[in-house]
DNA sequence: CAGGATCCCTAAGGATACTG
DNA sequence: CAGTATCCTTAGGGATCCTG
């Protein structure tokens, strides 16, 4: 159809073992792929955060949700919690080897949202104007 | 606290310019953090697909959110879609480059999650343990 | 075959109030 | 400060039926 076309010839980068069931990519995105993960990794990657100060520095992250998302980042053995039992109480929190390895691959992800964000949105806004009604957007 | 700790001297791999709001990152996790695309990109590396072949190749995947999923895509701009007035009729689905180049990005992923999946586990069997009457899980 | 149109249901997340 | 406890709204997604 379109002219110079690379076609099949292009090398599977990814393929899952044989019949691919899942590999392990829905397991990483079901513990990053939320809402605020990532944003609580990258202010941790800066170094050790108190829960305020996490609060504060993830601008629309609910109390609830900063607590939620903590918990599983320390279940998961991403981030580590350390009480001080000093009154009023200081929670701290920090990233385990584990966690900061995945700052890595969050890195990877910041870079190619940085590279191709211009021609998504090109993409986008050309395919919302071929398609006016359109019941997704 | 824990004994040798590489502490706060840790090089922050990602920091989101000057008052990280938000990076590009969510930007991604938006596109690609929902159940079934990267699942989808991960077969259309293989090659040029149909839509019943996409359907059986992504075992739990309904005839809704594959049209869903594939629809996103196209509107990115990471896949195309080549209908054939055939009849039946016929629709091919095929990653674009910018789709083809997140491949390699899922790979990453794919990578990371293998290298870790099993000290995850182990964190959270440890973290479960020791929280019998968790309100997560 | 490749969807569109509906209906329904659950989980994710927000808002608010309260506590050690 | 660092949470817990509720309540409520929405979006993501599944199931089913229908059509060109």
């Amino acid at each position: 159809m379109s002219a110079g076309h690379t076609a099949v010839t292009t090398p599977p980068v990814v393929s899952c073992g044989e019949e691919h069931e899942d590999c392990g990519i829905r397991d990483v995105l079901d513990r990053i792929g939320d809402k605020w993960s990532v944003l609580v990794v990258v202010e941790l990657a800066q170094g050790m955060r108190r829960f305020r100060q996490l609060q504060r520095a993830v601008p629309g992250i609910s109390q609830r949700m900063l607590t939620l998302t903590v918990r599983r980042l320390e279940r998961d053995g991403l981030i580590t919690r350390t009480v001080h039992p000093t009154v009023p109480p200081q929670v701290e929190y920090e990233l385990t080897p584990t966690g900061h390895s995945l700052t890595h691959l969050v890195k990877a992800l910041a870079d190619w949202s940085a590279q191709h964000r211009d021609a998504i949105a090109r993409a986008r806004r050309d395919w919302d104007a071929a398609h006016p009604d359109a019941g997704i957007r």
